[in-house]
RNA sequence: GGGCUCUUAGCUCAGUUGGUUAGAGCGCUACCUUGACAUGGUAGAGGCCACAGGUUCGAAUCCUGUAGAGCCCA
């Protein structure tokens, strides 16, 4: 039989375990019609990504549900892939690009994305062979990416079908630009943040009269762009002055003061300026009231021909100053605030978005909306923590239309063909054969702009298995199960493959080859967990500039993957931020080092017993089983029922408390110390043997309990506590299920009683100072004679666990004695010579006033006629018999301090 | 402005449908290298469950309000 190292380490097995598993194929998933399914897609991380603290706990909790879910029978599938993140991904290859002086409209568009494929090629992969390390168990021959060929063609087929049928339409709206990246961004990938900044007050002059009026802006800049005033129409202040002009400071212009709601007569003056070309709102008036729209910006926010000559090409901020000094000396500016607002900004690299009118490709989100929200309201897709659904329906009942189009190169380019002689527009995946319909013209060129990201992440749960072409997997994997997310994108990602789902996946066959009609059939996941935040130990995001956010591979190095894992979800309970620091991994690791000592300890035993072998298997042996055997088989069965219920639940981080506490508390430092006096004993060999078989049996249970949290580390120990061919498996052995007739409460209040009897001993040894090399006689007065009886029989394991000499029982208190009493059985340890008088008599005291505020609490409940007469008559009859059982107690205690005195 | 969460031991947090002697890990104190483990064992100290009302026979738990912390949306 294998010996082990007295310190378990991680490094000789995590990667030797990782490759033996994948090499015999455990984590590929095949339809199969004998199991049921059961389907996790992976949240797709950026390939310019490496891999965070937040990444570990997502993908640890993944992991966990798909080796229960695979231990138990199903066939289970992990769909594992990367995201090409336009955005980031173009602005890395650039920066690359840049480090040898090239720009990429150098380049040119084709040799670009040459280069951004080849960067793809070489770095791309890193974030999955980090996840490897971790230990998940993804099917990585299923691997995807947002650009393949496949997944490239649902986007293109998605983006014709909505396009046809009215649902994706192109025009000039005001959208949010980033003057750095070039390109706009959707409204949800603007973040808002408070900002100090100021209110300008500028008065604008009549065309007619010496008279002004006088607008409040905090952008004083735009005014360049200014093509109305507005009040609001119910403004008393202003009611005469709608219909004249004034002249636009700087500019020149004439332009109207007109009338709209929107204007709050509370802000500033009352009276805005309206820039309809920069700012979301002055966009409506301006369209609700047909006026001009000037752009002043170019693609970098410089301002551009449209503004007078001295400010063009000069940076929004710089013009700002500038045109507030130019006001100043002609005496415009009337007074200035100090102002807080929102700011927004680009989510990517942080820049200041500019409100820009560009022509833009959109989704219309209402008619995909409303299926989507109504399979979360009625329950079809279950968020845990449930919270999440408020925020769900706040944002798609209030949703707007989404802007897919990105002026970036690296992407799925729109697939829409404009003819070169009218224009005509041709939503189609390869260039039109068939001439222009409108004017008979044959050659089309391309739309320049590509999709956003989540246009092609939205269709990730079925595109992955092949969507849109019909095949095996797609019917059999399909709906996913389970997705684990952040709450940060339920609105870029979570929401959008709903209604995606809603909208495309009613087409997929069922297995059998029928139609799926009810909506579970439909939507792309029955489960979505929401995971915590990561923060450091101070409470603080983890973030880059704040160089507070640790490198797992640094952590698994140190501690391993498996402590990693363990502490990660210890410290992560459902819908609440964790505070993580590298230390807290001792959790983990000291955890893993207990279980490795433990099969220690019983491959040490079985080297004593001659002609031991284990012989691993699905049945217990359940000869010689004695007080402490049928305590923990009882505890391991209500361990295994509750580990079940809590992973069903989502209460992953309960879960690992469970096990935690069953094999550190209960199966370790109860039933192992136990166990020793029979295994060291005069015990006959033969029940030696079936003492230590059953152990082993316990042990490997717990090992497939654990697995799905620790795989490395039972992987390593189960392959070592038995003869395992090539092939074999934890990770493929069955989920323990729990056997009803082996919880016993009798058994549970009997064992508890030893073990508050061993306390009690303990408690005196500790607070007496009677160390263990010391050995001690135990007298005994019984309550019950039950109690008596048990303890007869079983008085080997109170002498092993108190280190007494003997057991006596007796209805004689003796002087000079330690004293305690459990379930009104007394227990006395005769110390004379040793024992400190005071200190005793402090500690009976002590346990006297403890028992007597409680006694008090219950008399106070007696005696209210109300809760006699209300409360439920077993809550009633439990207290009297606290009462009668606190009394004794009490008496018991009292009888022992006068003793002393 | 609207919405959501949190406030329990020195620290980090459990406490899942109202009745427990309110728990754990870390930290702290004392003792212990005993034939799995000092990455260990045994014991101990430490709590008016943020505050104020209310519902109830009974509230850490349900409701309302206040204060503080944080997040999301506009």
């Amino acid at each position: 039989m294998a010996k082990l190292e007295k310190v378990y380490n991680p490094k000789e097995t995590e990667d030797k375990w990782y490759n033996y598993w994948e090499k015999h194929k455990f984590f590929h998933a095949k339809a199969n019609p004998n199991k049921k399914p059961y389907t996790i897609v992976i949240p797709p991380p950026n390939i310019t990504g490496i891999l965070t603290m937040g990444h570990v706990l997502n993908n640890t909790i993944q992991d966990v549900f798909i080796r229960w879910k695979r231990m138990q029978g199903y066939e289970t599938l992990w769909m594992p892939g990367t995201d090409h993140a336009g955005i980031a991904t173009q602005n890395v290859v650039e920066k690359a690009l840049l480090k040898e002086g090239i720009t990429r409209h150098q380049l040119g568009r084709e040799k670009f994305l040459e280069r951004v494929w080849k960067w793809k090629e070489e770095y791309g992969g890193t974030i999955i062979k980090q996840l490897k390390k971790l230990g998940a168990s993804c099917d990585w021959e299923r691997e995807r990416f947002t650009m393949d060929e496949g997944l490239s063609e649902a986007v293109q087929e998605v983006f014709i079908r909505l396009y046809n049928k009215g649902l994706i339409y192109k025009g000039k709206y005001i959208v949010n630009w980033c003057p750095k990246d070039h390109t706009a961004i959707s409204d949800d990938e603007v973040n808002h943040t408070e900002q100090n900044g100021h209110l300008w007050y500028i008065k604008y002059p009549f065309i007619d009269s010496k008279d002004f009026v006088t607008v409040a802006t905090t952008r004083p800049e735009t005014m360049l762009g200014d093509t109305a005033v507005a009040v609001n129409p119910n403004d008393e202040r202003y009611k005469h002055l709608i219909g004249r002009y004034v002249i636009l400071p700087l500019v020149e212009r004439k332009i109207p003061i007109i009338a709209d709601e929107f204007v709050d007569p509370a802000f500033g003056t009352g009276m805005v300026k309206v820039t309809p070309a920069h700012d979301p709102n002055d966009y409506w008036i301006g369209i609700r009231h047909n006026l001009e729209q000037i752009n002043i910006f170019d693609i970098s926010a410089n301002l551009n021909d449209n503004a007078p000559i001295k400010y063009r090409g000069k940076d929004r901020f710089e013009v700002r100053m500038e045109v507030v000094r130019d006001l100043e000396s002609l005496g415009l500016i009337e007074k200035i605030e100090p102002h807080t607002h929102a700011v927004g900004r680009c989510y990517r690299c942080n820049t200041i978005i500019e409100p820009y009118l560009s022509d833009q490709w959109f989704i219309k989100m209402k008619p995909l909306a409303e299926p989507a929200l109504s399979v979360v309201l009625n329950g079809t897709i279950k968020f845990h923590p449930d919270r999440w659904v408020k925020v769900y329906e706040h944002w798609m009942t209030n949703i707007r239309d989404w802007c897919i189009s990105r002026q970036l190169w690296w992407g799925h380019r729109i697939p829409v063909w404009y003819c070169d002689n009218c224009n005509e527009i041709i939503a189609s995946k390869k260039e039109p054969v068939q001439p222009c319909p409108k004017c008979g013209n044959k050659t089309f060129h391309q739309d320049e702009d590509v999709l956003d990201t989540w246009a092609s992440s939205w269709l990730w749960p079925f595109s992955t298995l092949g969507w849109p072409n019909d095949n095996e997997d797609l019917r059999y994997f399909y709906p996913t199960d389970t997705l684990v997310t952040g709450p940060d994108i339920i609105f870029f990602w979570v929401a959008r493959m709903i209604m995606a789902a809603m909208e495309f996946a009613g087409e997929i066959p069922l297995p059998n080859g029928s139609k799926r009609t009810k909506d579970e059939e439909i939507v792309p996941f029955k489960n979505v967990y929401f995971t915590s935040i990561i923060r450091d130990a101070q409470g603080r995001k983890m973030s880059k500039s704040l160089g507070n956010s640790p490198d797992p591979l640094d952590v698994i190095e140190e501690y391993g993957a498996d402590a990693l894992r363990f502490t990660i979800l210890y410290l992560a309970p459902l819908g609440q931020d964790v505070l993580y620091s590298n230390e807290k991994c001792e959790i983990g690791r000291n955890f893993a080092n207990k279980i490795w000592n433990a099969g220690r300890f019983l491959l040490m035993n079985a080297e004593q017993i001659p002609n031991f072998v284990y012989k691993s298997s699905e049945i217990l042996n359940d000869k010689d089983l004695d007080l402490s055997d049928k305590w923990i088989l009882s505890k391991l069965n209500s361990t295994i029922s509750e580990l079940n219920d809590s992973l069903e639940n989502f209460y992953i981080n309960n879960a690992s408390k469970i096990l935690y506490d069953f094999i550190w508390h209960d199966y370790c430092d109860w039933y192992l110390e136990m166990i020793k006096s029979r295994l060291y004993g005069i015990e006959k060999n033969s029940v030696k043997t079936n003492v230590l078989e059953r152990a082993f049996y316990i042990y490997e249970q717990i090992l497939k309990m654990l697995h799905p949290f620790m795989p490395f580390v039972t992987e390593e120990i189960w392959q070592n506590i038995a003869d395992r061919k090539p092939g074999e498996s934890i990770m493929v052995s069955k989920f323990p299920e729990c056997a009803n007739q082996w919880i016993n409460k009798d058994i549970e209040r009997d064992a508890s009683f030893m073990q508050n009897v061993v306390n009690a001993i303990r408690t005196i040894r500790g607070e007496l100072n009677v160390p263990l090399n010391k050995e001690i006689t135990i007298l005994m007065n019984f309550h019950k004679v039950e109690d008596e009886k048990l303890i007869k029989n079983y008085e080997i394991y109170l002498k092993r666990l108190t280190k007494a000499s003997e057991v006596v029982v007796t209805n004689q208190r003796p002087k000079h004695s330690a004293s305690s009493v459990v379930d009104n059985t007394e227990i006395y340890i005769p110390l004379e010579g040793i024992i400190d008088l005071e200190t005793e008599k402090n500690r009976i005291q002590k346990e006297i006033d403890r028992i007597n505020s409680m006694l008090q609490g219950i008399e106070k409940k007696l005696s209210n006629p109300n809760f006699i007469e209300k409360a439920p008559q077993e809550i009633v009859e439990s207290e009297k018999k606290k009462r009668e059982n606190f009394n004794l107690t009490l008496s018991k205690l009292r009888k022992n301090l006068e003793y002393l005195s």
